[in-house]
RNA sequence: GCGGUCGUGGCGAAGUGGUUAACGCACCGGAUUGUGGCUCCGGCAUUCGUGGGUUCAACUCCCACCGGUCGCCCCA
């Protein structure tokens, strides 16, 4: 029996490296003043079509939906984003007294695709909504958090990518410059983009296969087409970035998979050797749209989704160390049924008192067990042996030093306390 | 969905049509009678992803399937 391809298990081993990046972020969340939000990890399969876009790779051929038991379709959360909103509508979180509504989640995510290096079926995201201001400062903090996260951890190659794809009417305006553009060549073009010429004209952009092809070096461009609000709103942003010496690279042909976006979308990718084909780490945008789209109140928002696996994998292509300091205060040894006995007593009585303890279960020999301390890297063993039970004692060992001394068994509590608490 | 590549013990990794399947790490035991990290000695794959086929003989050749991995598309 084998996890489903493209799941893996985690083992204890690596979940240090899990908690680590964890906590770190969500310091940082905290700094920010963000709020945690936990969201079902399936949702009516209505929530992502609407949310995400029915032209969307990921609705069209990477969800994983079922049916239940009553008949009603549930796809397993493929993003964060729309199940957010729907949230967000669903409890009426725009009436809150505090706006915007700043959130963020850890979340698993379902994707049926290929797996490769950096692509897994079921992967994990830390993400950031924010709802309810449509202030391009926000946009700004956004970025800012995400770029905060990745060089807190260490991380230096770093690539910030961003665009504005502009509200509705510039949209429209430069979907038609699209269509008028690309139709005549539409015979040339890959199967994928005639289909996206109809459908999302604007991911023909994003395709790699026409990438070479004449007429995507003289397509219009978005910013071309930007009305001036839209142009205003673009320059904001990056007027922020700059005030706070965020580097980026604007880059027109950024168009993101998922439909929802307009003005600033944005990707973060990593720089470093060894990374494999896959290289964004993070990507977002603002999805002014979307709130309504469930039902409430025209809200505007953005947010983004980054990648922990690939976050990890980034870590480890910059050489970074996840710092381990696993040790284990003590280890009881002991040797035969009665002090075996003892030692069940006394590893329970020095928890209950808050001591970390461990003892051995595999019926070793004392050398053994010593070793297992060693490995354990244990700051103290606890030897009760026969001599020691009878005399009422235990014989406390500091491993670091090797010394040791026999103590009676009413002073072995206080004792501890007093290393494990003074010598730190 | 398509393509490349790989599949030998807990892990890493030799091997080659011929009959005891190297080695390293880890682990277990012993030298050490109650004491770790070093050293020495010993133990640890009736078996080479699964199923067929070729052959006197297959881990080695062929086919299929399964699985891993990398890449394409697209993205986290």
């Amino acid at each position: 029996m084998n996890a489903p391809r493209g799941t893996v298990d985690i083992l204890p081993k690596d979940v240090k490296a899990w908690q680590y990046v964890e906590d770190q972020i969500k310091e940082i969340c905290n700094r920010y003043h963000y709020s945690e939000i936990r969201t079902p990890v399936f949702e009516h399969t209505e929530v992502y079509q609407r949310g995400v876009g029915d032209t969307t790779d990921i609705v069209q051929k990477e969800m994983y939906t079922f049916e239940d038991r009553g008949g009603r379709s549930l796809t397993l959360r493929p993003e964060g984003t729309a199940g957010v909103a729907r949230a967000y509508v669903q409890n009426k979180l725009y009436g809150e007294a505090s706006q915007p509504v700043k959130l963020y989640y850890f979340a698993e995510m379902f994707r049926y695709e290929r797996p490769q290096k950096g692509r897994m079926r079921q992967l994990n995201q830390f993400g950031v909504e924010v709802l309810g201001s449509a202030d391009p400062a926000v946009d700004a903090e956004v970025i800012d958090l995400a770029m905060t996260v990745y060089r807190s951890l260490g991380l230096t190659s770093l690539k910030l990518i961003i665009n504005s794809l502009g509200d509705k009417e510039s949209r429209a305006d430069h979907r038609q410059a699209l269509i008028d553009h690309f139709t005549p060549h539409k015979e040339e073009l890959c199967a994928d983009c005639q289909v996206r010429l109809e459908q999302n004209p604007l991911r023909v952009l994003d395709c790699k296969k026409d990438r070479e092809h004449p007429a995507m070096s003289s397509s219009p461009s978005i910013l071309d087409y930007l009305n001036d609000e839209s142009k205003i709103y673009f320059e904001d942003v990056k007027a922020y970035l700059d005030s706070m010496g965020i580097e980026y690279v604007v880059d027109p042909t950024l168009v993101r998979g998922l439909d929802y976006y307009n003005h600033t979308a944005f990707e973060i990718m990593s720089d470093a050797e060894g990374f494999g084909a896959i290289t964004t780490l993070a990507g977002g945008g603002r999805y002014n749209g979307m709130v309504e789209e469930f039902g409430g109140p025209s809200t505007p928002a953005i947010g983004f989704g980054m990648g922990l696996e690939r976050l990890l994998m980034a870590l480890d292509a910059e050489g970074i160390e996840i710092p381990d300091d696993d040790e284990l205060d003590c280890y009881v040894v002991a040797v035969g049924k009665e002090p075996e006995q003892a030692a069940v007593r006394l590893v329970h009585e020095l928890r209950t008192n808050g001591i970390q303890v461990d003892k051995d279960y595999q019926q070793r020999k004392m050398k053994a067990q010593l070793k297992a301390a060693d490995r354990y890297r244990a700051k103290y063993v606890l030897i009760l042996g026969e001599d020691e039970l009878s005399q009422g004692t235990v014989t406390v060992k500091e491993m670091a030093t090797g010394e040791q001394k026999v103590l009676p068994k009413e002073e072995l509590l206080e004792t501890l306390h007093g290393k494990l608490t003074g010598g730190k």
